[in-house]
DNA sequence: AAGAAATTTAGAACGATTCTAAAGACTGCG
DNA sequence: CGCAGTCTTTAGAATCGTTCTAAATTTCTT
């Protein structure tokens, strides 16, 4: 068995340690919710509700230190769709989004197929970081 | 000259009840503000400082109201880009932007050069509403 | 195990936006 | 015009999402 922690997940421990963050016990679970299975868009609040509901409750303060860390190291990346909101997705790959406007769902759809041409140059002095496709649908 | 206030817009006023909208002081004031030169990208505080600076001084209560009516009666368009600002746009015909990240600049380009071939369908039960291009770039 | 450094936390603080309820303005009618 | 009715404005309080503070706890290194 493990020598330190039965249970723990290395592979989360490793994959922060990577990313030069401490595999503290809220950051793991945090890890845990948002990596382990398919790729996900959460909000703070959404993922504070999640992890509350587990052996490891986390406060609010650390769910948005997590969230923030673990964008500025590229685990996560933040799409913005709504004013005063801010989702956190899982998917750092190329891709867009739908919004489904009444509810604020997000659903991914790959980038690859979608070609976006004669788009302008980018202002003098200035150079491109990122096109974001946001389709909004409703109901 | 005018039946009832000398100086006033006719045109603004006009504007404003066809919208719906009664055509008080403070909303004229806005409108000319907002709509007598060309197309602007406005949040409600740089707004709010710009109309205190006029013989209308407005409460920062009515710019948010102002906003959002003109918005909702279809004169305006609100854009995000990014979490906790939004920015009210007196374009409301086809376009994207550019988003310069520091500053927080906004520039409009044309939608009727770019073509975005490829969308998937919207998810069941969903129909488009508009789709946002944001290009974003830095200096 | 001990010390140093990083992290977590509760609660306060913050900035943007909305709400409340009282005062004021616009409109239609006499 | 003058009034009543309705809508609008306003100051200030409240709310909401997020960040900050500073003290307690955990992690890491030796
Ligand atoms: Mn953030
Ligand atoms: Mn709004
Ligand atoms: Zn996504
Ligand atoms: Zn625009």
């Amino acid at each position: 068995m493990g020598s330190t922690m039965p249970g723990a997940s290395p592979d989360f421990t490793a994959r922060l340690r990577a990313a030069g963050l401490r595999p503290t016990r809220q950051r793991v679970a945090l890890a845990r919710l948002l990596f382990e299975s398919g790729h996900r868009h959460v909000t703070a609040e959404s993922l504070h509700v999640e992890v509350k509901s587990t052996q490891m409750p986390v406060s609010l303060a650390t769910v948005y230190n997590a969230l923030n860390q673990f964008r500025d190291a590229g685990l996560l990346r933040e799409v913005v769709v709504a004013p005063g909101r801010s989702y956190f997705d899982t998917n750092t790959g190329h891709h867009h989004h739908f919004f489904v406007e009444p509810d604020g769902a997000l659903h991914d759809f790959p980038s690859d197929k979608v070609t976006i041409a004669g788009l302008p140059a980018p202002p003098k002095g200035t150079r491109l970081s990122r096109v974001d496709v946001i389709v909004r649908v409703r109901r």
